[in-house]
DNA sequence: TTGATTGTTACCGG
DNA sequence: TCCGGTAACAATCA
């Protein structure tokens, strides 16, 4: 579930709702406590995004830091409250909704300094007006790892995840085995530009939508993306190489995106 | 019931 | 210091 639009999406949906609003946070199964109780009936300042991560502000000067991981859920309900579904370990309750957090990995009351912390070891965002690309270029001209591996890696850039990766790649004609000193400027100006634009797209319709003109309301994802997790190319119809970079799938198209450097 | 999964972190060795 | 591998953790769905 959870690439960097999905969290850029809800950050936005829920400055909406709850900016400005006295929370209530509770946890329903009592499995967040850690610092709790201190936002609850503090105002509610912001909610934005970094990356994958969403952050909710408060007047205090506290944080609550949550990230999704591989699993977690993010549920939004109208008052009354329902029952909550599942593991949901906090509940944020404003005057017309409630969020629900579900599995999240990380669920957490921040102080102003943990804060400054976390956005400093993200690499810019390619979602974020203020992200600074040369920051991430620099990075990855310097290095030797592959491609597939550093746009993924939220130190370097963030945003992008697993599906992004390889259709990202594939729509920019990128081996994402090429060694990342290999990337000029221009083709890694390609990269975040693509990214850039995909995310949006994502933000704007709740999914993950790769392929031109398709439309979110039809059918499911597969039909959305060009090469992730297919078997053959749909321009020159080629089959699709699968392999793992740090146990997960990459798709490349070898026709494609040849190896060349 | 089983297995797969849009992720991160810590730790270790080369 | 950098880089790659591994394990741990998480909840839901098909």
């Amino acid at each position: 579930m959870p690439e960097g639009h999905t969290i850029h999406r809800a950050a936005l949906d829920h400055h909406r709702i709850m900016a400005g609003q006295k929370l209530m946070v509770c946890s329903p199964q009592g499995r967040f406590t850690e610092g709790a109780s201190r936002l609850s009936g503090q105002l509610c300042n912001a909610v934005e995004a970094f990356g994958k991560h969403l952050i909710y502000h408060f007047n205090s000067g506290d944080a609550l830091h949550v990230h999704l991981g591989l699993f977690g859920r993010i549920r939004k309900h109208k008052l009354p409250l329902s029952e909550p579904r599942g593991a949901v370990r906090v509940r944020l309750v404003g005057n017309k909704h409630a969020i629900d957090i579900n599995g999240p990995t990380i669920c957490k009351v921040l102080c102003g300094d943990e804060f400054v912390k976390l956005t400093q070891r993200l690499g810019p965002d390619v979602l974020r007006s203020d992200a600074n690309p040369d920051l991430a270029f620099k990075k990855i001209s310097n290095s030797k790892t592959q491609i597939g591996r550093l746009i993924m890696d939220q130190s370097i850039m963030s945003g992008i995840g697993n599906i992004y990766r390889s259709e990202i790649l594939w729509r920019q004609s990128i081996h994402p085995e090429t060694p990342g000193r290999a990337i000029s400027r221009q083709t890694f100006d390609r990269i975040w530009e693509d990214a850039k634009e995909l995310l949006n797209i994502g933000v704007q319709h709740n999914a993950i939508i790769t392929v031109e003109g398709a439309r979110p309301s039809k059918g499911r994802y597969r039909e959305r993306v060009n090469i992730f997790s297919k078997s053959t190319c749909p321009v020159c119809k080629e089959p699709i190489r699968r392999f793992e970079i740090s146990g997960r799938r990459v798709f490349v198209c070898e026709k494609c995106q040849p190896l060349a450097y």
